[in-house]
RNA sequence: GCCCGGGUAGCUCAGGGGUAGAGCAGUGGAUUGAAAAUCCUCGUGUCGGUGGUUCGAUUCCGCCCCUGGGCA
């Protein structure tokens, strides 16, 4: 399948790709080959309540290798790349050699350059942000930033401005500050063998309506059905691609061809921003193109 | 066959005698704790075809073609 690709079985293995590339089947050959725990490095893979809707490994999959970090957190909990590279830092000395994929850039970004030693903010601070933000005073908000940090944002982007302004206002100190303080990451480049899925965009487009309609028959609709007496738009769980998509289908709002459809073209778009990621940020990677299937 | 609508960007549609514009889709980009999130950028297309009127027609008129509805 993957012919030409050469690994070191000592070495950590990272695998970053966009969705639906075939990142958890080049990991399962690897870890069947050599060896080696696979970590996720998904967002929302770490979420118990979808295991169809978000591609992970399935159950199969997973006896077949030791797998680490899927669904291992409640629908409702909060999670973040902070959480995350916490919840790594461990698997990177001890134990077999980790082989992390995913493809959450930012993670793969905090583990190889750095991640900035923020404390948590906390739940006042976060509601009354969230008040600011919905009252629509960006404005305010902006204002209370130090000059620097004001300069490194995109003030444009209500969501990093309110990020900023709970970081001054939980901590007394500005994001950019603190971000210059950022520690060395974790596992620099050089002490990993770090691989980026280069999917073609109309193979992988085809793979994506693909997959959704796969997900359907294995019964994706049923796992929405499970999370509607719980449903809460604002959980980070309820952001996985398709959820709100068949959560309105089920409240007879949208058919279901039309749900497959919104959730097929965001599913796309997202790997679009997975694409722009991985070109700005992964330069240093290494590129293999998928085996055609 | 007759009557009334439509035929404009990949899709849905707006507009109107001086060669056209929105939403969606798509593109490129940003992105250090919501990142499957959030945000920014980019709109030339035989205005169905063909004759005519006009300095000038996608816009007005004739005919033709396609399409939705109504009457037979």
């Amino acid at each position: 399948m993957w012919p030409d690709l050469t690994l070191d079985p000592a070495l950590p293995v990272l695998i970053a790709g966009p969705t639906a590339s075939g990142k958890s089947a080049l990991a399962l050959e690897i870890a069947a080959r050599q060896g080696g725990v696979i970590v996720n490095a998904d967002s929302l893979q770490v979420f118990d309540n979808w295991r169809i809707l978000s591609a992970r490994p399935s159950a199969a999959e997973e006896a077949s290798a030791p797998h680490l970090l899927y669904g291992h957190m409640p629908f409702d909990a909060a999670y973040s790349v902070g959480h995350w590279l916490r919840d790594v830092t461990p698997l990177l000395t001890r134990g077999a050699r980790p082989i992390i994929v995913g493809g959450t850039g930012l993670y793969f970004s905090a583990l190889t350059e750095g991640l900035a030693e923020i404390p948590p903010t906390p739940a006042n601070v976060r509601t009354q942000a969230d008040a600011l933000r919905q009252s629509g005073d960006i404005a305010a908000m902006i204002d209370a930033l130090d000059p620097v940090t004001r300069a490194r944002i995109d003030t444009a982007n209500p969501m990093r401005v309110q990020r900023a302004w709970e970081v001054q206002r939980a901590t007394g100190r500005g994001l950019a500050d603190w971000q210059d303080a950022t520690p060395p990451p974790l596992l620099p480049l050089g002490r990993a063998q770090a691989l980026v899925l280069d999917a073609p965009v109309e193979w992988l487009n085809a793979r994506i309506a693909r997959r959704f309609q796969a997900m359907l028959a294995q019964g994706a609709l049923d796992e929405v059905r499970a999370n509607l007496p719980h449903w809460n738009p604002t959980h980070l769980s309820a952001k996985a691609i398709g959820a709100p998509e068949l959560i309105a289908h089920l409240n007879g709002e949208i058919s279901l061809t039309q749900a497959s459809e919104r959730a097929t073209i965001a599913t796309r778009q997202f790997a679009k921003r997975q694409r722009t990621w991985f070109r700005a940020r992964m330069k240093d990677w290494r590129w293999i193109t998928p085996p055609r299937t």
